[in-house]
DNA sequence: TTTCGTGCAAAACCTTTGCAAAGTG
DNA sequence: CACTTTGCAAAGGTTTTGCACGAAA
C-alpha cells in the first residue's frame, strides 16, 4: 500500500513575495559554511525546496526531480545532512513518512492536516514559543520543535 | 541498529495524586463503550500504561511485559485500537519509532527530549490550545495536535 | 590529488496482513 | 454460539549501510 503521497497543493502562498532565489543564496552559503560540496543533487534539491517549500516526502522528491536522474538514497542522505544543518525541517504527519521542508527564520510554521481528503494548510502563528520559553527555564537550550495539527476541514465536515 | 529505545525515565513525578486506578477504571469503561472486549492483553496494557504513564513504544511494551507472554503483533493491533478511541496518543520523537502514552484530559502535556542523553522532561504547560483557536477559525473541526521539543538538557552541557 | 558524494544492491528495521486457533460475552 | 482477538509466519514499505566509481575543491 502507498499511504497518503500525494497530498493537496497548500491553499495558500507560503511567499507572495518571491523570495525564492534570495533564500536560495543564503542556504548556498549555509552549504558551503558547513564544508558540504555543492553538488549536482544538493544544488537541484535546493533550488526545487526553496521555491516550493514543502514538505515533500524523500519519494516526492524522487518523483518530481526525476528528470535529474537521482537516485531515492541520495535523496535521503542529502535531507539528512540538509537538516543537520538546519536547511530542513521534518515533518511527522504520523503516517509512517518523513517530510521535509526549507527551513528559514521568516517561513517557520506549522501545519494543519484534514483527516480525510489530507489537504494541508499552514498556520502561520507558531504558538510554542512561549513554551520553549518554558523549556528554556528548564535549563534546556538548543531547543527545536515539532508541531502539526490534525483535523476536518470545512468541506470534508459538510460533505458528510 | 537498535536506536534509541532505552530511554530515561520522566525526571518529575507525573500522577503524585496515585490516581492510576481511576485511570483504569475509566479506561475500561470506554473499552465497553467501544465495544471492544477485555481480553487478557488489553487489560495488561492498559494496567501498565495508566500506571507507568509513558512514552512507550511497541517494542518497550513487549519486553516489559514480556511475562504475559504476548505476540508483539498484538501489542501493536492493540496500540492502534486503543488510539482510536482515545485511549493512548501517540508520539513522535523524530527517530522512527512510534510511542504511546496513556491521554486523559487530566495528563495532556508534551515534551522534552534531550538531544544528547536521550531524558526525557514532561512539559506541563499546553501551549497548543492558542493554536488550536487559530486552526478552528480556519474552518477545522475534530482537532489534535503532536507537540515535542527537543535541545540539550543543562547535564549534557556542563558536561560539554 | 585528495576528499567527499553518488549509484547500485542488499540489508535492516518497523509495521502490517492473512489465516487458523483460542478466547470472550 | 457468534464474533472478536490472538499468535505465528510472512510480506510490505521505508530507511540505512557497504562498497566501488565518479565528482568537487
Amino acid at each position: 500500500m502507498n499511504k497518503a503521497h500525494k497530498l493537496h497543493k497548500h491553499t495558500d502562498d507560503c511567499h507572495p513575495d518571491h523570495s525564492h532565489d534570495q533564500a536560495l543564496k543564503r542556504a548556498l552559503q549555509v552549504l558551503k559554511t558547513s564544508s558540504l560540496k555543492g553538488t549536482q543533487a544538493r544544488i537541484a534539491m535546493l533550488e526545487f525546496l526553496t521555491e516550493k517549500h514543502g514538505p515533500f516526502s524523500p519519494e516526492d522528491l524522487h518523483r518530481m526531480l526525476k528528470e535529474k536522474n537521482m537516485d531515492l538514497v541520495t535523496i535521503y542522505r542529502t535531507l539528512a545532512a540538509f537538516e543537520k544543518i538546519g536547511l530542513v525541517r521534518r515533518c511527522d504527519f504520523g503516517d509512517g513518512i518523513s517530510r521535509y521542508e526549507f527551513e528559514s527564520e521568516k517561513s517557520h510554521h506549522h501545519h494543519v492536516i484534514c483527516k480525510s481528503c489530507k489537504r494541508i494548510d499552514n498556520i502561520d502563528k507558531c504558538a510554542a514559543q512561549k513554551v520553549q520559553r518554558v523549556v528554556e527555564e528548564m535549563g534546556y537550550s538548543d531547543i527545536s520543535h515539532n508541531m502539526e495539527f490534525f483535523g476536518l476541514c470545512s468541506d470534508c465536515k459538510s460533505k458528510g
